[in-house]
DNA sequence: ATAATGTTGACTGAATTAGTCGTGAACCCG
DNA sequence: CGGGTTCACGACTAATTCAGTCAACATTAT
């Protein structure tokens, strides 16, 4: 039930993204610096999300990536599905095909615990990610903040 | 974030055995016929499933195996868990590091999806789940009764 | 004894994941 | 124009995990 790295990574990139919602273009060697991805990776996520619609990319010097929509209208729900495609623990539940019920017997309990994590991350958007992000951060700086 | 199939494999098989509960040893053959189950794999969840104690085999003619104690107390999450070991969607969900969470961003929302998946997982039973079936098969003999 | 059954671990093939690399394309600046 | 910067894409590879087989062995009923 492990989360793959791509989809993992991909979070990672789009947070990293709309932090800096407004401010131009980012670099992916900035990205992946910040976000401990390997750069040549990142290469493949950005593509995938770009084909997705969420990221608008400019080559070039000065160019870089960016959201292509503001973050509070980005969900973790899409974009996860555009990095891994369907996020659901089996294949019956997905398809809901009855034949296969009688045999495995468990669809109807991991259709419930599907649904509510589609509509857990369906409610989260980048906002959400990068406000709770910023609440951590001056947590940890408040504490450190003796040291003046 | 799909469960692996030796997930699934061991729960339809708990669930023969659930059916069975209290009629003695079921042959290791007649479980996996009914779950479509390839029998050499069997072998080795049934293994693991009785060194964390859920399932009793006795070997030799009419030998086979049971439930090691009655469906009602067993429960998936623990089923699974023997299985497959943590369920968790990401290392740092189950780590609790907090070093990572500043570049990871997103601990918190798998850290609730988790916690509500096994929470589910943990208040169904095996009893459930053949109850839910039983009553599915129900349903299906009462609408094909009319071929009398 | 012997036949039926479970037990174990080594082994294998296939699939998926997680990347790297090289070439090319767009863009900016002088 | 030409050279440096940055993204774009696809071919390729390495590593890991998954799924499953097999053979030799242990235990028990009769």
């Amino acid at each position: 039930m492990k989360l793959s790295t791509k989809g993992d990574y991909g979070v990672r990139a789009m947070i990293a993204l709309a932090k800096r919602w407004g401010e131009g273009p980012v670099q992916r060697h900035d990205i992946a610096q910040r976000r401990q991805i390997p750069e040549s990776y990142l290469d493949h996520l950005l593509g995938q999300l770009r084909r997705a619609g969420f990221v608008r990319s400019t080559r070039g010097p000065g160019g870089g990536h960016e959201l292509a929509m503001p973050p509070e209208e980005i969900c973790l729900l899409h974009v996860l599905e555009a990095l891994e495609g369907s996020l659901a623990p089996m294949q019956c539940v997905e398809s809901g095909r009855s034949e296969e019920e009688s045999i495995c017997g468990q669809t109807w309990v991991w259709e419930s615990i599907y649904g509510h994590m589609r509509q857990t991350l369906g409610e989260t958007s980048l906002e959400d990610l990068v406000n709770h992000e910023l609440e951590h951060e001056q947590q940890t700086t408040r504490a450190g903040s003796y040291s003046i």
